[in-house]
DNA sequence: TGTACATCAGTGAACGCGCGTTCACTGATGTAC
DNA sequence: TGTACATCAGTGAACGCGCGTTCACTGATGTAC
């Protein structure tokens, strides 16, 4: 995951070492203070190190918050593909149901590292490349889940809003060269919309919208997942909790 | 919006005004730097009044953050409202279009206050009781919406998920007591979903999710709105931007 | 209408704090012969 | 296997900055009689 191949020498095992324990002291300080608290030295100290030491690892406080949501963003991925690679192949609504539940799951127990990658920009700081690749697991993981419906013609009808924008229709052209390959063009926007939907859920949930409104979470949520089931053209079974 | 009586006195006014005038330029402040970013210090220096002369009006910066909430939730309720009184009572997906879009344009023009209300929560800080009722004027027109449809039998059919589990029950009647009055059971659920639906879009763009995947930020925004007023019963007419 | 007093707005200095980043330096580890 | 040199990790002091909040004070505005 750290793309590094095994260290030889002590000093490089030493550097790798360190190098994540500052990455998970920098995710402790992450959930008490939120990413603009975020501090350098706060980390340092913790680590009962100088904090100019921090700089021999990472060059600045934005690389340091840059690998943090790299890593948020493969924490995610992975634990959408882990749960998803354990349902049967077949059963396309299950797959749907784990990754969804997944997202959720790891949303719950991360809140504050989902809210570095979902929650509203850090001010001042500009993503750079490197984090496009991970931050889009999810829902390369929900386009093969559909390459592999309609390949297996599991695919049901899905609502038809008529004829499309031309802006939009080349959108979705672009789309079906890429992450939508082999997905007929119809799924393309409900996926898109489905992909949002199950953030949004999961963002009105932590940042705390369903207060007063929602109590029976998980209930709410698998209710959600199923609509949206239907709403891609998945067979859906009756869902149980 | 403010809740004041007419000011009497001189100093009223001048109190009255310069409130409007600190808030006024936090938010220019807020635009720049973000939430945690908010300091009194600079706005104080910004109206070239000294630091300690800001405690006169607000007792703390959470306090006037508060302030900036509710304001920021009267200027979301009140773009809606306006959007949505302008329309025809009796056509209602062109209501629910009208409520959908005033929402994304008050996002897209007040990035950074969208992203006080519904982007992470500020560390640290606690919402106070009185930003509830601001909170969810937009909730409440959708209900208002969609009791007016029910009234005039205007509501399709919705996609049913089957039986619901009991505390899910429970939230639904709930809620059909407070703001989902005179609104039938089966378009609660649907309803929360495209509430939550809507954020989530105006969420995704704003936040960059959409980079690399939708250029065509307008009809994909109403083609979701044309598919959630199906997905909640309303009439829908074939959409055009 | 004028006066005495209370209330309020605004100031400037200070407290105590934390931050990111740089730099010259020491001592340990690794490498080449 | 031993030695000379280069590389690297870590330190501590310093720079320059900004922050929220408090406090004693001055001068203006409002109020009661």
């Amino acid at each position: 995951m750290t793309g590094m191949s095994a260290p030889r020498t002590a000093r490089a095992r030493a550097r790798a070492e360190l190098t994540a324990e500052i990455k998970e002291m920098a995710r402790r300080e992450l959930a008490e203070q939120g990413s603009a608290g975020l501090s350098l030295r706060a980390v340092a100290r913790e680590l009962e190190m100088s904090s100019s030491a921090i700089y021999r690892y990472f060059a600045s406080r934005d690389e340091l918050l840059t690998a943090l949501i790299i890593d948020a963003y493969d924490g995610l991925g992975d634990a959408a593909e882990r749960a998803e690679v354990r349902v049967e192949r077949d059963d396309f609504a299950d797959r749907w149901f784990a990754i969804g539940r997944a997202v959720r799951r790891w949303a719950r127990r991360n809140p504050h590292e989902y809210a570095l990658i979902y929650g509203s920009p850090v001010p001042g700081y500009r993503a750079p490349q490197d984090t496009v690749g991970p931050a889009s697991r999810v829902g390369v993981l929900m386009a093969d889940l559909l390459r592999d419906a309609a390949a297996a013609g599991a695919l049901g009808p899905v609502g038809s809003a008529g004829a499309l924008a031309p802006k939009l229709a080349a959108d979705i052209a672009a789309l079906r060269e890429w992450v939508f390959t082999g997905v007929p063009e119809r799924y393309v926007l409900p996926a898109i919309m489905a992909w949002t939907h199950v953030f949004g859920l999961v963002n009105f949930e932590l940042f705390g919208q369903y207060e007063n409104v929602i109590t029976a979470r998980d209930q709410f949520f698998d209710h959600a997942l199923a609509a949206l089931a239907a709403a891609l053209g998945l067979p859906v079974r009756p869902a149980t909790v």
